[in-house]
DNA sequence: CATGGTGTACCATATAAACTAGTACACGTA
DNA sequence: TACGTGTACTAGTTTATATGGTACACCATG
């Protein structure tokens, strides 16, 4: 790890460190059960405040991304499956009510849109078929 | 107008704003060229300070959204297409994937996913050719 | 020319969020 | 014991957001 860091950017660090980390699950980059750094080394490795890392990590494990034991460390979470999904699902229509609105501005037409979001998402399939 | 903000959302005013503007012109609601509220008339209806209409305004102008014209007031601008297309490809695939990390936890499969991005593609699109 | 409406530019202030810094504690492993 | 882990707490700084108020330049209209 790994998470690459722009302190300059509007997004909030933490912010930047949970979306990261969810990539590299849902990516398969990260096994479920494997370990992640420790607050302590993450934070030195990428230079900010520990705090900020504890603060991704707990939020993370709000979610059920990852677990953490006490004494041992943080770990991937195994899927969780069920509890939150209507949020999830509500959270894939917001996003996606934004790339229609990126896309009236792009002059896309229904087809090329579709054929744009289809090859973007036989890409990611593509990716993670290799890496888990 | 229209723009319905939430003071309590983490979401800054003028970014609400912002994103409600760019909608309502992607769906057809705002025509281009149609004059839209001025900052102090949109300010006070409601209920919000002046100089924050403005930031939202001075924002949607740099993305080419409206057009102003000193004394005259503000109006939807129309289709620029050509310049900052390349960004805003960009914007896309930064929201499909977000979108791809989420359907991971929902354990989408990609065939489910696809399903379901379609019918919400042509429910906009339904949508958009009814009010234009 | 005078008036009113427009966007814009300031300045100062208040508030909340984010981040940093440092210390301390409870727990598990070795 | 000794060490590494996550967690909690306090305090402070910085930044972004929002408000309040004033002033100016521009344009259209009467």
């Amino acid at each position: 790890m790994w998470p690459r860091i722009d302190p300059r950017s509007d997004i909030p660090i933490y912010q930047q460190i949970i979306q990261q980390i969810k990539e590299a699950v849902a990516k398969g980059l990260i096994a479920p059960g494997e370990k992640l750094p420790s607050v302590r080394e993450l934070a030195g490795r990428i230079a900010i405040n520990p705090n900020t890392i504890a603060k991704a990590y707990q939020e993370l494990e709000r979610e059920g991304v990852i677990e953490t034991l006490r004494g041992r460390g943080t770990f991937a979470a195994a899927l969780s499956s069920g509890v939150g999904d209507e949020m999830k699902r509500r959270s894939i229509e917001g996003f996606m009510e934004k790339i229609l609105v990126e896309a009236h501005y792009l002059q896309l037409g229904k087809e090329e849109l579709l054929t744009m979001l289809q090859s973007m998402v036989e890409e990611w399939y593509k990716k993670k078929g290799e890496s888990p």
